[in-house]
DNA sequence: GGGCACATGTAAGCTGTTACATGATTAA
DNA sequence: TTAATCATGTAACAGCTTACATGTGCCC
């Protein structure tokens, strides 16, 4: 009854269309992106099983050696239920939190420089997600599942938006931080 | 040269006061637990290791059988060399966000019981962050780790707050979409 | 014919969790 | 004395990444 993640992206993938492991891997990389991720060792095992399964099948490739995968009725099924599971939270590790949180060794400059390095990142980030909204709203073929689509869209964007604020707020504070030392130096 | 983000959060945690390998645990769990995590299973071997390079070194414990670990001042320069490192970020996996992309086959009921759970989730972790926070700033004693402490609570309340917002605004679109579906099916 | 994108797969290795075994100390 | 908490450690296993090996088809 081990039911990974993986099963539900491949799964999942292969419910809008069928497709090859390396466009698997491609479309997942590109699309699911900002909230997931598969390599292909992950991907090439997994699509093994769940042929063995008969949740998906193989169809002749558009060439030699390359073969498109498909859902089958099972699959969809067996779909739905992974889907209705109750969720695998994976423990938090915030590599930059953990930095500020020991900040007090690290410093406050190079705390600094942190989150304006991270600024710098997130805006990046919204503006790839962007793209990402502007590129599936041009798709009128899968408009049934475009709500769906945005609405993970709209989860990067609101935190993106909070991470920035909360950027400005922590650089105002690492201000104050280094005024009052100096008042007290100075003192 | 492998500079394990553990070996940051041990260290790090060392550098606030010594020890056993049983409360840094339980200091990780509690206070860093909203956006770090480390097991038992890491822990003691990373201690070893640790003690073997000289970067901590073992006091006698309060009974038998147990050991405070205390930084030693080259532990204290490896820390900052580590904290200074560049941010192992490791890959993005949520399952929420799998879960509602996929949300055409889910269906738009079990999506909008999926986002009341997380909604409830969230409100409690809310008040988890508003609990360390008032924890936190009732200890006078580590005032100058204080501020870099309290930036990391923000930053879950920031995100915790966006996700409320986004949840409201996902279950709205759903309630459009179900309102959409049931005009086409009455017109 | 050379390079690139497409395509499949495996093996080694690292990271991390879980479960278990063991025992000391403390409070009921 | 018994249960809970504190404390240390290991072994088995799951999950995942990386690097490598191999080959096809297309376009310049």
């Amino acid at each position: 009854m081990r039911a990974s993640q993986t099963e539900i992206a491949v799964l999942g993938a292969l419910s809008i269309e069928p497709m090859t492991g390396y466009r698997l891997r491609e479309e997942i990389r590109t699309v699911l992106g900002h909230f997931w991720s598969e390599s292909f060792g992950q991907i090439y095992p997994a699509l093994r099983v769940l042929e063995q399964e008969g949740l998906v099948e193989r169809l002749g490739g558009k060439r030699a050696g390359a073969s498109n995968y498909a859902l089958t009725a099972t699959g969809r099924t067996r779909l739905r239920e992974l889907l209705a599971q109750p969720i695998e939270s994976q423990p938090p590790r915030n590599g930059l939190l953990l930095r500020l949180f020991f900040g007090r060794q690290l410093g406050s400059g190079a705390c600094r420089e942190l989150l304006l390095d991270t600024r710098q990142l997130v805006e990046q980030r919204l503006g790839a997600l962007r793209a990402i909204r502007a590129e599936m709203a041009s798709e009128p073929h899968y408009a049934a599942d475009q709500p769906y689509w945005l609405m993970t869209v709209s989860f990067g964007e609101h935190s993106a938006r909070a991470t920035l604020a909360w950027i400005e707020e922590s650089l105002a504070a690492l201000e104050h931080l280094t005024a009052d030392t100096r008042e007290e130096a100075g003192g």
